[in-house]
DNA sequence: CCTTGCTACCTTGTATTGCTAGGTATGCTA
DNA sequence: TAGCATACCTAGCAATACAAGGTAGCAAGG
């Protein structure tokens, strides 16, 4: 098996809760809904969100108090359902911030040492 | 459920993917033994990798190839098994490193516009 | 001598979760 | 009216971190 087969595997790996993070991330700027919030993490990270992935984790984080949704509809146009950070959300978004740091500080002293 | 529970179930979530790099890494720097990795990688990292994920995941990283491993006896003391990574295992690192820096810079913005 | 604790390896079973594959529905455009 | 994009959702599969438990060697203290 060639390294980018255990590259495919891996990144999925990788990404594991960093997607949390990420959409906590986004939905501090400001209120969102699903689709587009997919379309932004592809532009902001390259990461490709499929929504079987996406719409579990956004209601795990809505069971955990961290985001709240309500549907909006328009006259034209299916309806959106958007989410936004809680307070409980910011407070536990500073908390990953804080750990991101510091593995990336120990990590980056890692690669540099090689 | 406070932010602290919610940060306690996200931290191993987080790490997945994160420890199959941090071992590459370390293991870039020499060969060395089970037990003596998790002892390292608590000190660079703050990260306890239990035995139960330490243990598998290495026998992992040997199905497909990335270490080896031999054993290695003493006139004194249990037995140790020493791992090696291999070339194989090198060029997964590099392409490791590229995504990782790459997703460290995509986050490092978002964080930084809050 | 024998209990405690540390080193050092391993396996089984459980819970979580990302993703594939499918489904529903609306509206625009050729 | 057919095709495509938007927009939401769920069921089931596969991967895996971890808790819990097991084996074994060795050192120190009672």
């Amino acid at each position: 098996m060639g390294s980018d087969q255990i590259i495919d595997r891996w990144v999925p790996q990788f990404r594991k809760g960093l997607l949390e993070f990420i959409i906590l991330l986004k939905l501090q700027q400001g209120a969102i809904y699903g689709y587009e919030l997919a379309v932004e993490i592809k532009k902001l990270t390259s990461i490709e969100v499929a929504e079987g992935t996406l719409y579990p984790l956004l209601n795990r984080l809505k069971r955990d108090c961290l985001v709240t949704s309500q549907w909006q509809t328009a006259e034209v146009g299916t309806p959106r359902k958007y989410y936004q950070i809680t307070p409980l959300g910011l407070e536990t978004l500073a908390k990953m911030k804080t750990t991101w740091t510091q593995t990336h500080n120990s990590i980056f002293n890692m690669v540099m040492q090689s």
